[in-house]
DNA sequence: AGCCTACACGTAGAAAGTCTACATGTAGAC
DNA sequence: GTCTACATGTAGACTTTCTACGTGTAGGCT
């Protein structure tokens, strides 16, 4: 997967995978990995600044825990994260059928 | 529409609006707007330093015209270029199959 | 003891491409 | 003579991702 295409959906994949429940940095990574069937694999350097970055923005809020002799910083969805992820949903729907129509190749709707 | 969101996937709309037909920069941009139903509004900043890139790599030719006292300069899709779409187009179908199944939000289908 | 892997967070600096803003010029309508 | 559409182009800022590195714990294996 070609690195420059994830460019500005980091936000919505982050929130995207916090939605159901609060997860910390490597245990978003291993879900980005999860959901995307294998295919995503975002370094620690792009995920850590970016959750620093929503958190700043004010969608997450983190919180320290030690878990197993680990510290680990888990990351929850604010309300301003929940409603910007609708937000980033609705955007890449729009995204995602621009480009489709323009390219002339539209990927398999889901389920 | 998020211009970051556009990142990398410039190639593959200018390569594709050119699949049928040579056209000039300015008539790309009417193109990429008419075919995005107006949605896509790309300066021209972006694309003619676009089109000299892909020209560059050898995806595109290119030639000079003057018509109705107007100097254009038109670009062609090489074979190289041909060849490039179709992987543009899988890899395009790929990311937003990835993406949207990490939303958990897939875009509509095209006919 | 020593080594390796998985877990876990983080930063510095490079890299890349798009954007904004500007610069230039013709044709034709009003 | 002014405005809009047509037409191409560059300079520099900007944003964000990536690569590469640094730090440290836990637990298994030999």
């Amino acid at each position: 997967m070609n690195p420059d295409a994830l460019r500005g959906h980091m936000d919505a994949l982050l929130l995207s995978v916090l939605e159901d429940e609060p997860l910390h940095g490597y245990a978003i990574i291993e879900a980005l990995q999860e959901r995307s069937g294998g295919v995503l694999s975002v370094p620690t350097g792009t995920v850590y600044p970016a959750l620093r970055r929503l958190e700043r923005i004010g969608y997450l809020s983190s919180e320290w825990a030690t878990v197993g002799g680990r510290k680990r910083r888990t990351y929850r969805l604010t309300e301003s994260g929940r409603k910007q992820l609708q937000g980033e949903r609705s955007a890449w729907r729009e995204f995602s059928t621009v480009i489709g129509s323009v390219l002339r190749a539209e990927s398999a709707a889901l389920g």
